[in-house]
DNA sequence: CACAACTAGATTGTGCACAATATAAAATGT
DNA sequence: ACATTTTATATTGTGCACAATCTAGTTGTG
C-alpha cells in the first residue's frame, strides 16, 4: 500500500493541481497585460467589459454572479471604468438599491479594438482551438464541483 | 467559412479558456481558505511553505522562481511569515545580496498539521486522482507554452 | 400600519501581485 | 585597480480580492 501516495506525495508543490491552475492564471495575466494595455484595461476590467458587451444595463449583482466577484471588488473597479468614460452607473428607478451599469458610446466602440485580443492569446498558447475547448470544459466542470462543495 | 468562429464567438465570456482558469483558481482559493485558516496561512503563504518544506535555507530568488513571483510580492509575505514565527530571514554570509529563508521549529512542525489539507481539497473536487493528474499536466504544458511566448 | 427579515451596494482593512525604482553587493572587462 | 554591468532584495504606488460591517431600500407578516 501507499504506492499511490509515494508516486504523488500530497505536499509536493509540483503535485498540486491548484498550483497548476494558479500559475497558469498568472501566465495568462501576463500574456494579456500588453494586449489589454492598448485598450487601457486590466484583465478583470476586460472580463467586466466582456459581460457588458454581451448585455448591458444590468445591475452590479448580475456582473458579480457572472464573474464570481462581490461588490467589494466590483465597486471600485466599476468606478475606474466610469472615470475612464467606458460605462455609466445609475440607480435603478424600480429598485433604488440597484445600480445599473450601461456602456457609453466609447464603451461600445472599444469592442472593435478588443476583437484582436483573443487571437493574440490563442497564438501565445500554441494550442489548437479544439484542445483549448476541451481543457476549458474540464476546468469548468472542476470549478463547478468546487463551488458546489463550498455550499455544503 | 466562419463556421468555427460562429460556434465559438471569440469575445464571449464563456468561451474564454482564460476565464475558466481564472475562475477555477478563485474557486480553489475559497476551498483552501477555511482549511488553511486552522494553520494561520493564506494560500500564497501555503505555497511558500510547500516550497520550504521540500528544502529550506534557500534565497528569496529561488522561492520566486519556483512560484513565478517577484520580490515585490514575496518580501512583505515573508515578513509576515517571520512575524508569525514560522521562518527566519538572514543575510547570506557568502553573498550579502541574498536573504536566506529558513524554517523555525514551528515552521517545521506546521507540516504535520498541513498533511490533512490535500485530502480536503481532493474531496471537494469530487475527482479521481488520475483525472486531476492528467488535468494538471495539461495545464502545466499550457502554462509553460504561455511563459515561453512571453520571452519572445 | 408597524416591525422584523432580507437584499443591493458601499466602505474599511488586510493581503496578494506587479511595474518602476532604488540600493547595495558581486561579477566582469579593460 | 577601477569603472561597468549584472544580480538580489527592498520600496512605492496602483489595482484586484475578500471578510466584515454599514446604510438604505424592499418585502413579508400580523
Amino acid at each position: 500500500m501507499a504506492r499511490k501516495s509515494a508516486a504523488h506525495p500530497p505536499l509536493k508543490l509540483d503535485n498540486q493541481i491548484c498550483f497548476a491552475v494558479y500559475s497558469t492564471a498568472h501566465a495568462f495575466n501576463r500574456i494579456y497585460k500588453p494586449l489589454l494595455e492598448r485598450l487601457g484595461l486590466t484583465y478583470p476590467q476586460y472580463l467586466v467589459m466582456l459581460v457588458l458587451w454581451e448585455r448591458d444595463d444590468v445591475p452590479v449583482k448580475d456582473i458579480g454572479q457572472r464573474l464570481f466577484l462581490d461588490s467589494g471588488t466590483l465597486t471600485p473597479l466599476l468606478k475606474r471604468l466610469e472615470a475612464a468614460g467606458l460605462i455609466r452607473r445609475t440607480r435603478s428607478a424600480e429598485d433604488e438599491r440597484q445600480v445599473l451599469i450601461a456602456l457609453t458610446p466609447q464603451g461600445h466602440a472599444l469592442r472593435d479594438k478588443a476583437k484582436t485580443v483573443p487571437q493574440g492569446v490563442l497564438a501565445a498558447s500554441a494550442c489548437s482551438v479544439d484542445e483549448l475547448v476541451s481543457l476549458k470544459s474540464e476546468l469548468v466542470a472542476l470549478r463547478d464541483r468546487l463551488i458546489a462543495a463550498l455550499g455544503e
